[in-house]
DNA sequence: TCAATACCGAACACCTTGTTCTGTAATAAT
DNA sequence: ATTATTACAGAACAAGGTGTTCGGTATTGA
């Protein structure tokens, strides 16, 4: 890739990244982008067609960096047979506290949506096996609330509460929710 | 008011309400809801400031209907000492069936996340007294939880599933949730 | 019957979008 | 060091949405 376009790339990424923080994703204009990053109109659609695709390839991204060092740190060190799941998801915690600065605008608004339906879709293949199975609940409905209670679980603790640990908040998580 | 003027809002409800089960709140244009309710423009203008404020009108008739219909009925029956926790649930989520109709396009992308940030509002004054206080977790944590994972369940139950009945529901829910 | 007012429809100035163009400068490879 | 490639800047553009204004019509409630 060249340099060029890395920089440019990173220089879109941290102007949105900044102005989700001042502005609501939807009242932000493609224009408010160009102008924070202060790169000409035809360079930002010569790497994104739209403004929801930047703010895709912004979540994968994220995800990338969490999920895949997840695993990484998990087959360098073989945790897959040792490590248990209370562990996964305190590992999950403490590398989404590393991209705290991009996450935290993130939840605004219509965006949160957005990136919590893609953080959903990680974390239900985390989730999937450790589902304790009750015979008179859904394992649909189990799943979904699981996930999603952990991705609000997320949303608490990054906005005004990050002074708690990956640790304390895992055992707030598993102690409110009782089909884990 | 006048009987003109309840015609035309409830033309603009009804027309905005068929147009989310198709299309996108943030790729809906005023142009396809006037279209759609076949109306003035300025005729729209003259009803609502924007179409947030549409939005948020929408949500609250609901609302007043769910949860003003919840403490009449309540007040009513003097069902205040008498009728537990997981009653008013049960009722909370007959009421919203009821709306179901006007709810289910709701819940699609990015008004999804107002309509159910509202339903929180609505739902912690609900919630606020009856979570289990744990010394070890945060009360703040504690009830945002509780209202999210209900928020969840509410979406989970009208987006596929509603063939459940509201006790059934209630009971799922209370089974998963280990602090009410 | 009549005054009030809600609606219509057209026009408007303004902004955002996404595309296209030309010229310039940075890059990577030989 | 030279050269071909390619990313960028900047301007212009048509198309479409926004929110407002205004004069005319029709409905309403008293």
């Amino acid at each position: 890739m060249d340099r060029r376009q890395r920089r440019t790339r990173s220089l879109i990424f941290t102007a949105f990244s900044a102005l989700l923080e001042r502005k609501s994703y939807t009242a932000m204009t493609v224009q408010d982008i160009i102008d924070e990053a202060d790169i000409g109109r035809s360079t930002f659609y010569a790497h994104f067609e739209t403004k929801d695709e930047l703010l895709k390839a912004l979540c994968n991204d994220i995800f990338d960096h969490v999920f895949s060092a997840e695993i990484m740190s998990e087959e360098k060190h073989d945790f897959s047979h040792h490590s248990s799941f209370r562990d996964r998801i305190t590992h999950i915690l403490y590398h989404l506290q590393e991209k705290q600065q991009s996450i935290r605008g993130l939840f605004n608004g219509e965006c949160g949506e957005i990136f919590l339906r893609y953080l959903k879709e990680y974390l239900c293949q985390v989730f999937n096996e450790h589902i304790t199975i009750k015979d008179d609940v859904p394992h649909d409905y189990a799943l979904d609330l699981a996930v999603s209670s952990f991705a609000e679980t997320v949303r608490w603790w990054l906005k005004g509460h990050s002074d708690y640990t990956p640790e304390q908040m895992t055992a707030y998580f598993f102690r409110c929710i009782s089909i884990l």
